[in-house]
DNA sequence: CGAGCGACAGGGAGCGGTAACATCAACACC
DNA sequence: GGTGTTGATGTTACCGCTCCCTGTCGCTCG
């Protein structure tokens, strides 16, 4: 112990802890204590002692597609500028999800950060009691419907959709079909929502929604049976991996991107400008919306010591090669 | 607390931990008040008493490549069915790696996991302490140089490289070029080696390596240069990501793959399958590795309890489009 | 039939910190 | 000069758990 350093440990935690009433020549000589021995407070005794909470631990179900990822990577960039310790536990889909299961995986600290774009995440977040700090990525909460009175950001994905599929349709596509991925407890996602709001707001009739997984692999499968259909002039992807999946079926089933489909995806991800065609897709600042959903919980756990929580960047269409006018 | 139950903390840590000496009514009973209770034990106390140590924090400085995320996957997924929390903490390119600060921030437990396939997660493995829990994810130990006595992990990449360098020159391509991405302390990657091993090996020429980064934009670039010169007929790319930009540097540049260009990648991400050509690579067990590797940590904390850690798949060239016989 | 022993249970210390309170010197004020 | 007042430290009590040790049984065994 720095107590070797001729003080009590009482002056060596108020040193770590930059709390005043110690001289600045004790605070130095304890300073190059530490440095010297190299010792580093234990952090499993801060967090007993009841120190402030400095660990934050992300529950989700997906980690591959590009926007769970993003997320991870703002909130663990934020959560380390802080100083918190972040943790990581995967959400199975068919997980028994009590309380105590759900607490079982977070590490010390006790405070979390739900990703609840879809069913597990959003069942986790339910599961947590009403007093948890907790604060939750979501899907933009249904018009009218409360949110369930826990902090929680969301990026508006249905009017992005929306605004995709309007695009579509000022190109001269008479209708635009949805590969969607999977969603939260509520029974059509966000993305499918906007995008139905813009076919009926346009008159359009609105196709068979496809449902498809978090890969491409899934959006291959489920999109060769709709570009078999030469009817089918504009297909809108739920993620980017999907589209990359309807790229490649389309090309198989002779179908020219963009000659005579369209295709748009979601999320932006870093390969998406550089495919073949590029594709056209709905830039989605999850990044800034886990450093935002950080902010928030430090907020929560030390509203003194927290800055002011960050803000995010509004979605985005960013026209690329895989979208153009319909076929004549 | 529990003891409210009736019985002494002393038992209920009998039972939580699953030691014996508890008559089986006393446990069914004290099991009943923790499920009523809602009771979850406080791992920072757990850990501050010495219990077992049951945590790991992964350090790696790139979190988007998919090699780095399906190790870290593969980590998670072992740590959670051992019951373990896994914490992530990311170390930029250019931080101070003093022991302390690498071990700052480790969560409570203070067991790590290193992924060094690169500079700072190299230097971050060499900070901590001789003795410390840890287990490092490396580029294969140059021949003839010790492992520096701490366990570690690797996949054979030199091999790898080599291999997929031979089929290029087997399918009668007269040299490779090769697109690097970034690497660990070592001058040159494995995979780099590798790459010149078969080069050298077969007799040819060894041409000018180029140095990527992570990103398809940073292979994209790269390689403008290389797919202008006609006399160019194979590249083998770094990575996936990589070899996403290379694909659209040469469809920009006129170039025809598998035409008059092959190209192969590295790691098999799930979309190169998809990709237009679908891209040919070398399939990674970094998920297994990662498995194993924790498997391997697991043994070092707790060599009782800890199962045989697992093995992981050998490097496999999986043959698609992107890849084909030289030009004549 | 008492000693010995194993199965069960409880008591207490202590892990490394933090909060609250006590102590003590220096200094100011009336 | 007595006595607050304030800054710098030390002391003590936990935080919630695990280890070590001590007790109680009820049995077996010599």
């Amino acid at each position: 112990m720095a107590r070797a350093a001729g003080v009590s440990h009482q002056t060596v935690s108020r040193v770590i802890n930059g709390k005043p009433h110690v001289r600045p020549e004790t605070r130095a000589l304890v300073l190059a204590t530490i440095e010297e021995l190299g010792f580093t407070p234990n952090r499993a005794a801060q967090a007993l002692a009841g120190g402030p909470v400095r660990a934050v631990t992300v529950l989700t179900a997906v980690t591959a597609a590009h926007g769970y990822a993003a997320a991870l990577r703002g909130i663990e960039e934020a959560a380390r500028t802080a100083r918190f310790t972040v943790g990581i536990s995967v959400l199975e889909p068919d997980a028994a999800d009590s309380p105590q299961d759900v607490i079982e995986r977070l590490s010390a600290g006790r405070a979390a950060i739900v990703i609840a774009f879809e069913a597990a995440g959003a069942r986790a977040l339910d599961a947590l009691p009403p007093d948890f700090p907790v604060v939750g990525l979501v899907e933009r909460p249904a018009t009218g419907q409360v949110p369930n009175g826990r902090p929680q950001v969301w990026i508006d994905d249905r009017e992005a959709a929306s605004r995709a599929t309007r695009h579509l349709l000022g190109l001269g596509h008479q209708t635009v079909h949805f590969l969607s991925i999977p969603s939260s407890t509520q029974v059509l996602s966000q993305r499918t929502q906007g995008w139905q709001d813009a076919l009926v707001a346009a008159g359009r009739e609105v196709p068979a929604r496809h449902a498809g997984g978090w890969t491409p692999r899934s959006g291959y499968l489920a999109a060769r049976e709709l570009v078999a259909d030469r009817g089918v002039t504009a297909i809108l992807a739920g993620n980017d991996d999907l589209a990359i999946g309807v790229l490649r079926a389309a090309r198989e089933a002779g179908r020219d991107v963009p000659g005579d489909l369209s295709v748009i995806g979601f999320d932006d991800a870093p390969q998406s400008a550089y495919l073949n065609p590029a594709l056209t897709s709905v830039r989605m600042d999850f990044e800034g919306l886990g450093r935002a959903s950080f902010g928030l919980l430090h907020n929560l756990l030390d509203p003194n010591a927290a800055p002011p929580p960050a803000t995010w960047d509004e979605p985005e269409l960013i026209l690329r090669e895989s979208s153009g006018p319909a076929p004549r």
